[in-house]
This record gives structure tokens, C-alpha cells and sequence, in this order.
DNA sequence: AACTCGGGGCA
DNA sequence: TGCCCAGAGTT
């Protein structure tokens, strides 16, 4: 398990790795924020750029997305792919927010959790990104990257990851070790394709050490 | 813990 | 073609 200093220096490293590296779920407001997380579920979040803008200039409110047409607003989203779940999804998260919250989008992550289609991820990054709410997203990025790292242990669940990550990161830094992670995991320590060769932090990289060591012994 | 959902993008 | 993608709900 690396130390709280090592976890310091590995974000570092890999902030230098994607200096521009920057939040990309940035919105006028909690409900865009909220509904842009939603449709990023099993796409990329530059897909679903491509569509909010459209997509909150006609739609405002919860109202909005519970009085169209769900064969309408599937046409409105159909460029980020899975639509037809994701419309779904969409307006019975905006139905929910109407009963729940009177419309308004509640800013704890235990109310943001009772909404319909929302879990631990979204809920995190929707407490910590629009209400400042110390929080840490654990996505299939994050958790991978932590426990080949060595941040957090191979056993450890989404919630130990959490944990982890918000007792070794300072919390001034969670929002920001969110996306250095997932920058991190997406275009370096991928999940089928690990690039430890060229990996600034192979040194103190548990995983990685694995796989240099297993791959000196295939290749002699 | 292991499935199910199921479309666009890219090699 | 085949494989992946910044998840949530259900069993």
C-alpha cells in the first residue's frame, strides 16, 4: 500500500503527464450537471458534449424532460448511443426529482442516491462538482488505477476505494484526483493495455512491477 | 459478485 | 467485424 506522500508524488507525476487535464462536467447549473453525468454513463464525455448544448437549450427543468415525448427525446440524444435507456432513465430521474425534491436538486449524496437512476458515482460527482461537497467519484477508472497503484488493496470495494482515496488524498485535492485518474486510466493505464513500459510511475508501481517481471520472463 | 442493459466510435 | 466506453439496478 503506497503512503500518503507516495500518493502525493504519483498525482503529481501524472499531472505533468496531462497538464491541460481539466474537468469536462462543468455546468451552469446542478440539474445540467446532474443530467450530463447521467447520459455519460458507458460513453465518453466528448460524445455527450456534442449534445448538451442542444439539449439545455430546450430543456430547463425537470418539467421539461417529464412532459416531452420519450420518443422525442430520444431523437434529441440519439447521436451519445444507448438512447432509448437513457431517455428512459432521464425522465424517470426528472419525475423523481419533481416528487422528491419539488424539482430542485437536493444536495446531499444520500438524497442525491434516492433519486431514480442515480448511484454512488453520480452522486459524488454532483455533491462535490456543484455543491463543493468533499467527495470522491469512484468509476472503473479510478478504482483500477487505485489498485494497481497500490493506493488501495485488490479486495477493496467501491466504497473501501473511497475510503482510501479520502483518507491519502488531501481534501481540497478530491475534485481535481478525480479526473487526473481517469485521464490517467483512459489513455495510459488502460485496462486491457497498460503501457508500463513508458510509465513514469513503473518505480512505485506495484502492478506494474508484476508485469515488467512477468514479462522478462516470457520474453527470456 | 455477477449479470443485464445495448448503440456509437474506432481499429 | 469486434471491442470498448468517466454506471445503475436487480438477482
Amino acid at each position: 500500500m503506497l503512503t500518503k506522500t507516495q500518493v502525493k508524488e504519483a498525482l503529481h507525476i501524472i499531472e505533468d503527464m496531462y497538464p491541460e487535464a481539466e474537468c469536462e462536467l462543468i455546468h451552469s447549473n446542478p440539474f445540467e450537471l446532474l443530467i450530463a453525468v447521467v447520459l455519460s454513463a458507458q460513453c465518453t464525455d466528448s460524445l455527450v458534449n456534442k449534445v448538451t448544448p442542444g439539449l439545455f437549450a430546450k430543456y430547463h427543468a425537470p418539467d421539461d424532460f417529464a412532459a416531452v415525448k420519450q420518443e422525442e427525446l430520444e431523437q434529441d440524444i440519439r447521436s451519445i448511443g444507448l438512447y432509448r435507456n437513457k431517455a428512459k432513465n432521464i425522465k424517470k430521474l426528472s419525475e423523481s426529482l419533481i416528487e422528491q425534491f419539488n424539482g430542485e436538486v437536493p444536495e446531499t449524496r444520500e438524497e442525491l442516491m434516492s433519486l431514480a437512476g442515480v448511484g454512488r458515482k453520480t452522486a459524488n460527482v454532483v455533491a462535490s462538482v456543484a455543491f463543493h461537497t468533499p467527495a470522491i467519484a469512484v468509476d472503473t477508472h479510478v478504482e483500477r488505477v487505485s489498485k494497481r497503484l497500490g493506493i488501495c488493496r485488490w479486495k477493496d470495494n467501491v466504497r473501501e476505494v473511497e475510503e482510501t482515496l479520502m483518507k491519502k488524498v488531501p481534501e481540497e485535492e478530491w475534485a481535481q484526483t478525480h479526473h487526473r485518474l481517469i485521464f490517467f486510466g483512459r489513455y495510459h493505464c488502460k485496462a486491457k493495455d497498460p503501457q508500463c513500459p513508458s510509465c513514469p510511475l513503473l518505480d512505485m508501481c506495484r502492478e506494474g512491477q508484476k508485469r515488467m517481471r512477468q514479462r522478462e520472463v516470457k520474453h527470456g
